[in-house]
DNA sequence: TGAAATTATTGTAGGTTTGACTATAACTTA
DNA sequence: TAAGTTATAGTCAAACCTACAATAATTTCA
């Protein structure tokens, strides 16, 4: 494979995690110039053999570690003055990655990572405020039509953790009773014999997220929605 | 201005259009090769020193002499090998127009240009089949959440017109009082004292769309949805 | 050991929305 | 003036949503 690389564009991930009943984007500390010591969006450049879905698939293993996880370009960022040095466009994935999925690796050009909640997160350099504000408004208005929510949770959870989950990216709250309802009645949520731990009241079910199941019924017409 | 281009970088328009209750998209018959004489996207390069956003105006607007309409960005197609001659990645942009708001000119590459329906489009070069496809599944997402649907109809129509399009969009009948109560319970729809004229029937209402009336109450936490 | 605390889970009832259908009004053309 | 066609209003039951009450199960702490 060759190095060369297409000079003008460049690829950025925007990677959610949910934590603490919080949802959160990873950010790497810049060891490089401009913007040196900044948190920034993990990014880098596309090479002339690879298809852009391969760069941002390839950056995000290389920054996590992580293969195969929901991702899903958001779109091309392109005004002239974006990035100081000279001109360059880059296309912008986000990815959903599930708790402790990942090793993170600042490579070559970070000294540091770290997740920050959505909420408070650190002054970013270039047009990455805007960025992670259109990624942010994406994944509330995917994650309403489709069941991509389990990305970010482990295989096996309590109902609360899906509730939270949504709760955190909406910020909102849902009756327990009635988003419990609305969810077990869609049919694709596979209810298992086995129970939280270690937590400190009555321990809730665990359920599991049956792909094949939803397939099959999305196929025959249903529609997710939250 | 220079004329100086991004040399790997190109944008492609996908431009929707309703007539005779059947949506349309514009193409343009090449007359360069490579696929000479095909029916394909309008599109060009980006020049170095304007945003995409503007290079899509302005190649939407050297096409139809349309300008100032509803144009949204779709993303980047970037498969290595989807331009046969050299890697070009293509930033795709997707415009509704109103019927009689455009003049076509085919411009320097282009022989012709005409509507066709999407559902029976003829065949088309490089990715541009899978690009029109996700444009339209863009639209129709988009169309449920958004009152875009107003910019593919005149400024003032009657009711019935704008059913048909939802209708010629989803591929679905709907049922007619039921569909008018929906969409006049939402309050945003200005009832003008004009009615249709030549046709040959009773004559319908003519309704404006109050983009005023619709920011006001979407502040206000309206979710507007068909 | 048992009461307090906490969360899970089931139940209920009103109000709202949806969808299929009926009925009537108004206009054009032959 | 009748026939044809669409506009527009009305009805009603089923489905759904929401807010809230009630009970069950588990852990911690006194």
């Amino acid at each position: 494979m060759s190095d060369r690389i297409i000079e003008p564009l460049s690829v950025d991930c925007v990677i959610f995690g949910f934590e603490d009943a919080l949802l959160k984007v990873l950010l790497y500390k810049r060891k490089i110039e401009p913007c040196f010591g900044m948190w920034a969006l993990p990014g880098g450049f596309i090479r002339y053999d690879e298809n852009i879905d391969e760069a941002s698939a390839r950056i995000l293993q290389e920054r996590t570690g992580v293969k195969g996880v929901f991702m899903e370009q958001l779109g091309a960022f392109g005004e002239v003055d974006r990035f100081p040095i000279r001109r360059v466009i880059t296309v912008v994935y986000y990815a959903l990655v599930k708790p402790g999925q990942y090793k993170i690796n600042p490579g070559p050009d970070a000294s540091d990572a770290r997740w920050f909640e959505v909420n408070s997160l650190p002054e970013t350099p270039f047009d990455h405020p805007k960025i992670i504000e259109r990624s942010l408004a994406r994944l509330r208005r995917q994650i309403k039509y489709k069941p991509i929510g389990f990305n970010l949770l482990p295989d096996k959870f309590p109902l609360l953790a899906l509730q939270e989950l949504y709760e955190a990216i909406y910020g909102v709250a849902f009756d327990k009773p009635n988003f419990r309802r609305k969810i077990m009645k869609m049919n694709f949520l596979q209810p298992l014999n086995e129970k939280q731990t270690g937590v400190a009241h009555r321990s809730a079910r665990l359920y599991k997220f049956d792909k094949n199941r939803y397939d099959s019924l999305a196929e025959k017409g249903f529609i997710f929605e939250i």
